[in-house]
DNA sequence: TGATTTAGTTAGCATAGCTAACTATATTCC
DNA sequence: GGAATATAGTTAGCTATGCTAACTAAATCA
């Protein structure tokens, strides 16, 4: 692939391997991207949705910050859901929070949607080999371990 | 649509799988976005530009197939990588038919964007132990064995 | 009480995705 | 040869997502 010649720190086989995970990601994410658009809604409301459902109710600035967004954006992304009747917003003791809470049919719309999202990469996982299969099971693993660690 | 389904749908285990790996790499994008700021080019100008200076010169709608992206998609993105100076629109034999191709200043901002933006992925990786980079590597093998399947 | 901090929103800008509709060139077919 | 069709790109216009700056409202601190 790339010879970018690195003097950096990282040696050219680290570097090497971040490239490819890189690079995969993104090929990764515009293959599945398709799928997304059958839901109707779009990738960052999916994604902003499914930490409340499973991650439970909190406020905009904590999502925000699960997602590694600006306060702003998630407002807005927040406002689409709700106008969508996926997310409720209400009010907490401290008047400046508002609580989100996906409400029933948010809930649902996800889990379908998100069958759909991932269903394809499902699929090409079926046809691997059980031992690979469990060898990139492992690696999410790892992989979730370096991301917390940028 | 894909009516593929030959023996059962995807498991839980693999489904689970799956849904972790795109989650993965949702957040990975994320985090390696604000990288991208500095170079002062988007991410899909940087992707599109670097199939050109690794895989050559070619037309827009082959780089739109590339890319994975419809061709206005892809001619507003040249469009700006052209005026960043960064590639050149020639004509060909055929006349309704671009040819593109990355300027010399548009293959060193390539490479240098590219190694900023793999930068800090990297350095996570050096500070793992080298069993572990080792898995991470294996990781991106199969990672893109995956995405030719999709 | 008044100043500061914190949470969220609004406004405005840029990138990037799409479809529909258009232009220009090539190809096909009578 | 010339009309009809097909192909390559562009333009226009919409939506979704990112950002910063500037604002409002509420809580906290001195």
């Amino acid at each position: 692939m790339t010879d970018v010649k690195s003097k950096r720190l990282a040696g050219p086989a680290v570097f090497q391997t971040a490239d490819r995970l890189h690079s995969a990601a993104i090929h990764l994410l515009r293959r599945l991207r398709w799928r997304d658009r059958e839901s109707g809604i779009g990738p960052a409301q999916l994604s902003a949705l499914s930490v409340l459902v499973f991650g439970g109710p909190r406020s905009l600035g904590e999502l925000a910050d699960a997602e590694q967004v600006r306060p702003p954006t998630m407002s807005r992304i927040v406002t689409s859901l709700e106008r969508a009747g996926l997310v409720r917003r209400s009010a907490t003791e401290d008047g400046r929070r508002v609580r989100l809470e996906a409400t029933a049919r948010g809930t649902r719309i996800l889990q379908e949607g998100r069958l759909r999202r991932v269903e394809s990469l499902a699929q090409v996982l079926s046809s691997l080999p059980e031992e690979d299969r469990q060898r990139l099971a492992e690696l999410a693993d790892l992989l979730e371990l370096v991301i917390r660690g940028l």
